[in-house]
DNA sequence: TGCCAGGCCCTCTTTAGGGCCTT
């Protein structure tokens, strides 16, 4: 198996806080694939963690402990989820949250992943400097991106996600000589200072 | 009982501090 340059899974977790080392868990993971700049499958489910949740996430998220009660348990929808992820890379707003999660999820059931993560968030600050912050939902409405669904949940945030992606991506795209942008080169935007981005994509 | 995230990035920086972003 070797991994697939051409599919990309943008994926989102909602919580039941902020740190899987302190014994938090996914309560809901939802993702998207993109080929080629479509949208070409989704993914979407609630997990029961096997706790209850507290009311900060139960406001945040809209997601209830009786929701989650009748939600199957957390292995049963990583493995489902490990199986759609393949060897394809993948895509988060702030990856490093939602890796580690992934991380530790699959962790829980021995399984894990080929692909490589790349972060919309650190390709924000580097590509829309000008963003008033880069929250996805500001960043949403910086870019007028149609949005009809609620943010804080899984499948509508990893639809936005990708959305602003291909977005910066024609950003990109639209000052670098090449027809398209690999996905070696968001990973150089993201480790780039902001000040060398210019000179970056101009190499390019 | 008391504790409670961590990586990135800027700057009044590097012998550090604090805001941003994710739930």
């Amino acid at each position: 198996m070797h991994n697939n340059a051409n599919s990309l899974v943008v994926l989102d977790f909602e919580t039941s806080g902020l740190s899987p080392d302190n014994g938090d868990r996914a309560i809901e993971i939802g993702a998207v694939k993109i080929n080629n700049g479509v949208i070409i499958d989704t993914f979407q489910s609630l997990m029961n963690p096997g706790f209850r949740i507290n009311s900060f996430i139960e406001n945040y998220t809209g997601i209830n402990n009786r929701m989650l009660q009748s939600a199957p348990p957390c292995h049963e929808v990583m493995a489902e989820f490990a199986d759609f992820i393949g060897s394809d890379n993948l895509l988060a707003h702030n990856a490093s949250f939602d890796k580690k999660f992934l991380d530790a999820e699959l962790n829980h059931i021995g399984q894990n992943y080929l692909g490589e993560f790349a972060c919309s968030l650190l390709v924000s600050r580097r590509i829309n400097i000008n963003a008033p912050n880069h929250q996805l939902s500001t960043l949403v409405n910086y870019k007028n991106l149609a949005s009809e669904g609620s943010f804080h949940r899984a499948l509508f945030d990893a639809q936005m996600t990708a959305k602003l992606w291909l977005c910066m991506l024609d950003d990109i795209e639209n000052q670098i000589k090449h027809e398209y942008v690999p996905f070696e080169l968001v990973k150089r935007i993201a480790k780039t200072p902001k000040k060398n981005i210019p000179t970056l994509l101009a190499k390019w």
